[in-house]
DNA sequence: CGGTATCGCTACAACTTGTTGCGAATTGGA
DNA sequence: TCCAATTCGCAACAAGTTGTAGCGATACCG
């Protein structure tokens, strides 16, 4: 009922393969021919394990991303300025740039979504922590939509690295971090 | 010291090929052969006038983007509305999802990367004729950085696109459109 | 008419993706 | 111990895309 079993160290070192060249050259010179040759295996062993590049990637980086560093810094302010520095550090990482390939990849690829989606979802806890932190200390009241926050946060810092070019200056860190730290404290949401 | 003409209409058919096949199958479907086949010509004549990929498809945005629809109505919360409306639509449309390959492959050509920026700058014209009537209104202040409000307003729109899949409701929108408001009228910048 | 550049077309090289096939190796079960 | 199952190592193949090279024919300028 069972035949040789797989050998486990293979996909870890595909894995850590990945990775590395990921990190160095970017999602859009990966390849699978690469891998394989840095792996001391064989581009089958690597199809034998993931149907395309995409779903390697989605392990990869589920495996291997580092977590999000949690600040508590004692202040909602202060945790969200931290998470903006960590989130416009990320996208300066030049590979990071390469992760945009990635994001459009996985427009053909479900499974790969759903992988990233809960890596995304997994990501996102320490914010989600920092608000409830919030809450508890009574610096604001309940927020509904928490996913929505993350997207106030990292979503100006994301389009100006793709569409802007320069990396954001501290005062522009701050402003996003301002900005976002009124609607959670609900200061003047309406006129 | 001069040999036979560019065929004009030529160049006309590929951009429009092109842009026709860019609108309906996204960036990362498209191919140079196909551009060449449904315009009754060959590969070589769009090698001849592009370089490469990126540099036909920003030739193309450049020529057929529809322009931003200027508001103005006659308030700065209304244009701003209006804005985020125009576009969370237009990153709701289905090819501009392969528009993330684009911005991808546009990181190895630096010259088609200064073709797509100054497109983007054109395209940021009427916010910052917005906010100019909202100051000549009295509405607001000066405002330094202008670019800058562009991340803000559009960045939670795509980042959500990108990385949380749902379209944004209306009452997301508010309150996205509200917090770039809140910025320019400077209430409460800081606590 | 001569020089020049484009056009239409074919062919080629290189690369990547993904598949197929087969003998050898390794394991669990009869 | 033998057998079935499954992976491994390896080679080969098909298909598609990118980008280049070459050539005769065509059209324009001086």
């Amino acid at each position: 009922m069972a035949g040789r079993p797989r050998d486990p160290d293979l996909e870890q070192r595909l894995l850590a393969t990945a990775w590395s060249l990921l990190t160095s050259n970017g999602y859009d010179a990966l390849t699978l021919t690469q891998v394989a040759a840095q792996s001391r295996a064989h581009r089958t062993d690597v199809y034998r394990r993931w149907r395309s590049k995409v779903r390697l990637v989605a392990d990869v980086l589920d495996a291997y991303l580092p977590p999000v560093p949690d600040p508590d810094t004692g202040t909602l302010h202060g945790d969200l300025r931290a998470f903006a520095e960590d989130l416009a550090g990320a996208w300066n990482e030049p590979w990071n740039d390469g992760l945009v390939g990635f994001l459009a990849d996985l427009r053909g690829d479900a499974e790969a979504e759903r992988t990233f989606r809960a890596l995304v979802v997994r990501r996102s806890q320490p914010l989600v922590d920092a608000i409830a932190r919030a809450v508890r200390r009574g610096e604001i009241a309940e927020v509904p939509e928490l996913p929505f926050v993350g997207n106030l946060l990292e979503g100006p810092l994301m389009h100006r690295r793709m569409f802007g070019g320069e990396p954001m200056t501290p005062e522009e860190l701050d402003v996003v971090t301002w900005s976002v730290h009124r609607l959670l404290t609900g200061t003047s949401v309406k006129p």
